[in-house]
DNA sequence: AAGTGGTCTAGACCACCCT
DNA sequence: GGGTGGTCTAGACCACTTT
């Protein structure tokens, strides 16, 4: 364990397998003299505990064991990281990447001049080799130069970390449904008239800059969206 | 405020109003200068302000504001809540409430014994009059003894936070899409073979007991389900 | 009154980045 | 080497709950 914190974390996990939910924890000033941390390190493991829903504090009269039904919170996750969480073997094919100017929709979605250069991409996305899910991705040129030349059927996420120094940090997603047809159907093998999941996605980097947007259509007899949230921070 | 980094933390917001993003922020050590309190208490100002996605730390250089185009982490909502942010007025039609015996398939989701006594409800939710959503609803009894006498057509989270002091706290989330027909199709008022939203949602409280397990069927013409997720932390 | 978690302080050292 | 954020310490006082 690199840091202390993290440390005492684990050891006050050991120490709480067994207890029943509501059972009280030692008090933090106990905890810290055991540990041989201060009570400051002792609060941040806590802290991070209370957080992910193993523990919960009440003001005036203790730490107690949560009953840990539902767990952490969820994160930003690829489809790559998402299939194999599912245990699918993820793979891709590229159907088309071509750069071309933007679209007002597609410029104001990613805060572009319209008719700015754009790179899009399409990509059918397979679990265990069959199709899952059909993607469209538009992504500004000046961010990613020669991105066509990649290899675009590994992870993207990978790509635009080792070549340009680019981490996905976050994401504003809207999830909706629609009825499949035509083109979209063909390429996903389910007759007309079946149900998608569509997925939207605005993702930034650390930075808050706006890297990517993406429409990614998934075939509702196989794939549902998981998430966990919590109320209060 | 109530707490000094709360303040500290409206402080640096109003000055950071007018930097470009990128821009760096005054030092830690600064920042509690001006602010005449200590480095921990800025520390936790800004720890707030990066979750939210308004700044971003680099270490070994600085503190810099974010472009603050995504910003803060989505939390769980009730219908009500949504349909007011959403700029819809939000109602509810109680269709059914009963006490039943837990199928296997409810108990197992409640963690419950098969049998176990369970309340069960049927709700219409309307925005703006419209039919929006059908939902149901299983809730274990023994939490929420006389709930049948409750008005039911109030936000369900105010009442188990008004009459049996239970908050709730977290959620695990399912998403998926189908297609609707029948009885449903009828209530939400739409052709058969429309597109539906369906969220499954098991939440829980604080202490982390599992406090209710519903299914919410939206009209996809008229719903998206909208969150925003980080990668990091 | 005593005990708990919540907040805050002043100061130290560390890991990392830049010059 | 000097400056930055990240971690940690020892101690204080506060708000709240229980006895």
């Amino acid at each position: 364990m690199q840091v202390k914190h993290e440390w005492v974390r684990e050891e006050i996990l050991q120490n709480m397998s067994g207890l029943e939910p509501d059972a009280p924890l030692p008090q933090e000033r106990e905890l810290a003299e055991r540990y041989q941390v201060s009570r400051s390190t002792v609060r941040q493991a806590l802290k991070n505990l209370a957080t992910e829903g193993r523990i919960y504090a009440v003001r005036g009269r203790g730490t107690f064991v949560a009953s840990q039904r539902i767990s952490k919170d969820s994160r930003l996750t690829s489809f790559t990281e998402d299939m194999i969480a599912r245990g699918q073997r993820p793979g891709t094919r590229l159907l088309q990447v071509e750069q071309v100017p933007a679209a007002p929709e597609i410029a104001a979605k990613l805060e572009l001049e319209s008719g700015s250069a754009i790179l899009h991409l399409e990509r059918l996305r397979l679990a265990d080799g069959f199709p899952m899910c059909f993607e469209e991705i538009w992504l500004p040129a000046h961010m990613y130069p020669g991105l066509q030349h990649q290899d675009l059927e590994r992870p993207l996420y990978g790509v635009f970390a080792a070549s340009y120094n680019l981490r996905i940090d976050r994401a504003e997603q809207q999830i909706s449904a629609q009825i499949l047809k035509g083109r979209i159907a063909d390429l996903l093998n389910v007759p007309p008239g079946s149900a998608a999941l569509v997925v939207v996605r605005r993702s930034s980097d650390e930075k808050g800059r706006i890297a990517e947007y993406a429409k990614s259509i998934y075939r509702a007899d196989r794939y549902d969206f998981q998430l966990t949230v919590s109320r209060s921070g």
